[in-house]
This record gives structure tokens, sequence and C-alpha cells, in this order.
DNA sequence: TGCCCGCGTTACCCTATGGTAAAATCAGCG
DNA sequence: CGCTGATTTTACCATAGGGTAACGCGGGCA
């Protein structure tokens, strides 16, 4: 079992680029998470639930999807060093329609919401935080702009910039869905791409 | 001249479903803040600038857009009582190709970015500014929830919901930018709803 | 009163994407 | 190495929404 405290630097790394902490800041927030690992597949917040933990991901993926008719679409996609909550849910600790799922074989860092809540009372915690919000919704603001003025070939380009290696990580289903169109009219956007 | 600070009861107000301060406060803050009026479709903040400021509409309602091809695209709309700059580049302090118009002849309260980062330091503003981005958060990603999940009609009955009278007080142009169609297919889509 | 001008409407055809179904390819496994 | 099931591709037609253009209507202004 690997000590959770031995990640700090992994976390200090990410996070460096929006606010500096020092190591034993991280080493302190490490020491309230937990190691969990998840299969590909697997659901980590299932719909309808309450989010219950802030998940940081150390390696693999996550996608977070909302039913739709007859099948998930996906809202968002997070790789390794990302966070990766319901994060809709775990803010207001109301029950969320959207469901989070490991997309690969994955391994996280995890810490109880009561404890993430403690946490950004303390003066680095609040930044964290008030980090997480901000840069949240400037990618969310982001996705819309795409939605509302790119057509599905654009925005597949702009996914495979954001996220190179995406396709030969992700299924082709999640990644249609995440476009808003369906598997066959992606491949059909493949197809031309070459 | 109105005394900015005679306008904390509605700051007050507005705020106190999120957290809860005391006029005092609210009397402070707007004594930073100025008193200022924009004409109908008059630009507040042009698209490629820095947002300089934090805006509160205190009467009217303005309007978020985007460039795009031959015309503007609106992101989002922001009413009485409602937060209005162009977040992502208040936050960012970048210029963004966004832009903020008013919708209506409007009255708002300012208050100067500097302030505003001053005042987000103090332990009020630092739940003010964490309201401000986890709320904007959340009405993101149900904005982006429903761009990829509900047809233009839905979007339309929707936006009806969330704001009713809407249709009476901006134009339909604006309407369907906001909904990703044309005036074009709006109009259709009224005709079916009568 | 009558004339413009802007906005919304209607009409027409076009294109991107959806839906269904079948074929092709790939991947894991005996 | 070949089977089997899953994923991706292709094909075909259907539909929502786009583009252009013409029309109509209502309000401001001469």
């Amino acid at each position: 079992m690997i000590q959770t405290s031995s990640l700090a630097p992994l976390l200090k790394s990410a996070f460096d680029p929006y606010f500096n902490a020092p190591l034993a800041t991280w080493i302190a927030f490490a020491d309230n998470c937990e190691h969990v690992k998840f299969k590909k597949e697997e659901v980590i917040k299932p719909q309808n639930t309450v989010e219950r933990y802030f998940y940081f991901i150390i390696e693999g993926s996550a996608g977070i999807f909302l039913w739709k008719e007859h099948n998930f679409v996906c809202l968002d996609f997070a790789f390794d060093r990302q966070f990766c909550s319901d994060y809709m849910s775990l803010l207001t600790q109301q029950t969320s329609p959207l469901q989070v799922v490991a997309l690969e074989n994955s391994e996280m860092l995890r810490m109880p919401v009561a404890q993430y809540n403690r946490i950004t009372q303390e003066s680095m915690g609040q930044v964290l935080r008030l980090v997480a919000a901000e840069s949240s919704f400037l990618s969310k603001q982001q996705q819309q702009i795409e939605l509302l003025t790119k057509s599905a070939n654009e925005r597949y380009e702009i996914l495979l910039q954001q996220f190179p290696g995406i396709h030969n990580r992700i299924s082709q289903h999640h990644l249609a869905s995440y476009l808003g169109i369906t598997p066959q009219s992606l491949s059909r956007i493949r197809r031309a791409h070459r």
C-alpha cells in the first residue's frame, strides 16, 4: 500500500501552475486522502446520488456523464493530474443526475467532502477551492463557446489539440457523445480527416 | 446623483440567498462602487479588451456576446440584480473575445477590478468571490447540458421558464443566437408554439 | 396622414447530422 | 490460430436547422 503522503509532490506539481503552496501543505493534504483504484468503465459516482468525495486522478481518466434518452452523453473528460468529481453535486451536496465513470483503469486520490469543507476554510484550502471553481467555470465557458460557434468537425479538432492522443485512450462513442454527435457522424468526420 | 450606499439594501437582498452579510458590509461595498447608466445596445466592454469592472445590474439587462463569422452570438443574459461582467476576462485580466452589451436602458453599479481584488481578500469578499465563481460554474454547466441534450425547441421553452417575459424584453435575433439557431428558425419554433 | 425602416415572418431549397441496419475490422480468448 | 463479441465503418434515407430572399407589419417621423 502506497503512503498517500508520497503523492504530495505530484499534487504540488499539478497545482503549482495555479498557486504556490509548500510541499508540507500538500503532505498534510494527502494525509487526508485515500488512495483508490477503479477499473475501466467502473462507476465512481452513480447518477442521482450525492458526491461524497473530492477526487484527484493520479493516473488514468474519467468522464462526467448524463443520461439522455437511450445512452449517456459525456459532459467532460479528466485525465492524469486533474480533478474529477461531480463538482455540481460536491458543491451543492444535493443529488445530481451526473454520473462519474472511470474510462481506463485508474488510480485516484480522494478526500471526503467533510474534510474538503474543513480544509477549504483554512487559507491554502480557500485558494484551492477558489481555483477549482474559477478554472471549472473557465473551461465550461470554453465548452459552451465551442458548442455554439463551431461545427462538430471543428470541435473534434479542438478536442484532439486539447488532449493529444485522446482518440487512443477513449472509445469513439464517448468522444462522439462529448461532441454532441453520434458515433456514425464521428466516423464520417474521421474519414474526411484522412 | 444617487448615493451608491443607498443601494446597499438591494445588494444585500440580491446576495442574501447565497450568504449572509450585515447591511453595513454592503454599504461599505457600495461605497467602492460607481453608479453608471447605459443605453440600449450600448457596448459596456468591447471584444478583445480587458474587463476592468465587476458589474451589478440595478435595473435593466445585459448580454455577453461573441463574434462569429458575420454576427454576435449571445452566451448569456443577465437581468436586474444579477452580476454581468465579462467574468472570464475579469478573472484572468487578459483580453477576451467576449463583448458585454446593454440590452435595455440600464442602471448598474460597478467596482474597479483593483478594489474587487482587494475586497476579495477580506473575509466577506472571499465568500462573495467564491459564490460568484461557483454559481457561474453551475449555470454554465446547466447551459452546456441543455446544448448537448435538448433540441432548440426545448431550449427555447427552458429559456422562457428561466426568464419569464424575456421575449418581451430581448430582441429575437439575440434570443436566437443564444439558443444557437437563426432568427428564422426561432420564428418557426414560435409559430409552432401557437 | 403617409412614408420609411427595422424587425419578424414565410417560403424555398440546401447541408449537417440523426436513425437504422448491415458490413468490416479488431481484440480477447480458447 | 481462428472464433466470438464489441467497436467502428459504411450505406441509405429522414429531419432539424441554415441561407437567401421576399414579404408584411408596426412605429417613428416628416
